[in-house]
DNA sequence: ATTTCTGCAAACGCTTTGCACCGTG
DNA sequence: CACGGTGCAAAGCGTTTGCAGAAAT
């Protein structure tokens, strides 16, 4: 017996490749190595990522970067995944369905970025609204910037 | 009479101008033609314009655009205006100072913005939190994106 | 077998930087 | 006069596109 279930330590892993690959699956996307992985750290991880921080996490086994936009723009239309803008001219892209629903808080200075957890998204009014015009897939983005406690010393005088 | 008071028809343009000038003092910013310019846009105006928008509404007179970027940078530096992003790659900028707060309704087909009037601004929960944490000069940007009812229509087939 | 994803190379477009000159305070 | 804003030219860099080959359905 004991193989009858199938089950062991990477039950968890196994649940999140299932998952990953219904999601692709229910956006009509072909399963293909890259969108699963990148999906997945999108699923695992969940703030809002670069594409450089996406292929430095690859590691050796990186694609080309180039797969990287085109698997992040097929994500975005097909509503998988959204992106944020921090002001600095880098795209960022963090899954948009299921998970808990969240928004940032970037330092203007170094660019790091927290989370911040809301009970109730404040948007919700906003976003009737945008469907009363008539507007589909409505969607947003909420992102709070601040100078961060650290970046406050090491400022530069003016 | 009459000009004892020095009341007339351009005592509006005047008050703009004065406003402006004051605006500029305020932030310790050289009063030069261009700033003086871009940031009446700013006022006027009040939707976000990107630096093309800025070029082609100052006309014939236009400064160059390494010009525009530097104006908009001192603006953004001493917080008279605020950076929006709307997904495109494309930084637009409006006043962040006086002016009633407003957000924008973003279609993501044909790009077109329209203002959201909103009685409270729901982000001062999430930047009493920030604030709480630590950060200065905590601002913030929102922005609701959608397809609009005409964009729906012309949308290809997938 | 057909559709579509991937890699490589090159192009694109917004934005930034360096330097000499001019304008503001 | 001193400081900083402006124009011009060129570089920087994230992102997009074209095309041939590989992979998925």
């Amino acid at each position: 017996m004991g193989s009858v279930h199938g089950t062991g330590k990477t039950d968890v892993q196994q649940q999140i490749g299932e998952k990953v690959t219904r999601l692709l699956a229910g956006a009509k996307l072909r399963l293909t190595r890259h969108r699963r992985d990148i999906l997945r750290l999108l699923w695992e991880k969940h703030g809002p990522f670069s594409v450089q921080e996406i292929l430095r996490w690859m590691g050796p086994d990186a694609c080309d970067p180039v797969t990287v936009y085109r698997v992040l723009e097929s994500f975005v239309r097909t509503r998988l995944a959204r992106r944020c803008d921090f002001s600095d001219g880098i795209a960022r892209y963090e899954l948009a369905a299921g998970d808990g629903h969240h928004h940032h808080l970037v330092c203007t200075g170094c660019r790091r970025v927290e989370e911040l957890d809301i009970k109730e998204c404040p948007t919700q009014k906003l976003e009737r609204s945008a469907r009363a015009r008539g507007y589909t897939k409505v969607d947003h983005s909420l992102e709070i910037f601040g100078l961060c406690p650290r970046c406050q010393t090491t400022a530069v005088a003016p």
